[in-house]
DNA sequence: TTATAAACCTACTAATCGAGTAGACTAATA
DNA sequence: TATTAGTCTACTCGATTAGTAGGTTTATAA
């Protein structure tokens, strides 16, 4: 399961992938429309600035909006981000990867299924974009 | 991610279906060659049996053993009883749905997507079996 | 140049979950 | 009837999730 936090981010994104146009846009506004605690939006949006997805200004008129644009970020992208590793099993994770103790990746059973999952996941989510977060 | 619990389920089922001719297996030998904390084993495996998925017999010459044929068992089903959810949201979950507030799932651009990664996800955990972790 | 608007940042908290442990009980076999 | 092996309830303890509090910094505009 996604955690919440990469949910409100995803609907934040969206958001602002709408008003792409219209300039900085506030948290206060996002929070509001999207139903997103404040405080707690103003983490994941400053989080998503640091990685270089959105851009800032402080003072009036300042707000949010995209730094890159909304088809050039991958779903992928954003989980990784905020929720961390996309795979079901750290030893099949690309992003993320630790060995597995006790258990031989060349003939784990296990390990081969999940290598699966993960594969046809990522087809998903790497060719997804923000971008299609809009309505 | 899977939770340890699940991942230990199946390096257990694994085991069980390895030995399946040899009559019941005890719980002290599955946590010795898997390398699975004795306790936290006989809780999995008690889930395990009371899913009816395995069998067991109690005193001299018990132990646990498939109730179900291997091969008749999907991973998904493993993963549901252990780990609850594979969606990614509740809102595209088949066995754990829970509406999501304050999104239109009609036009719902996270919703597609996530439901598409459900529905390959599925497509894997749904075709292979324990008989799949036999070596 | 100062008031105000807005984002920035650090730290805290409460609740839940994950991972495992303790210990007494029950049933089957020899 | 002693021993073997699974059953069951409850507990612990640390990490993670989902926030909240409150002061700081920076940009704009009167």
């Amino acid at each position: 399961m996604l955690t919440k936090k990469s949910q409100y981010a995803f609907k934040a994104l969206g958001y602002l992938a709408d008003k792409q146009q219209d300039g900085p846009v506030l948290i206060s506004e996002i929070s509001k429309k999207k139903r997103i605690p404040l405080k707690f939006l103003e983490n994941i949006l400053l989080e998503l600035r640091k990685a270089g997805i959105l851009e800032s200004k402080k003072g009036k008129g300042g707000g949010y909006f995209f730094k890159k644009d909304p088809a050039d970020v991958k779903m992928a992208t954003v989980i990784r981000l905020i929720d961390g590793p996309i795979s079901m099993l750290p030893c099949v994770s690309l992003y993320f990867y630790e060995r597995c103790k006790n258990c031989d990746e060349k003939h784990c059973g296990l390990h081969d299924v999940m290598r699966q999952v993960r594969d046809v996941t990522l087809e998903v989510l790497e060719s997804r974009t923000l971008a299609d977060l809009k309505d």
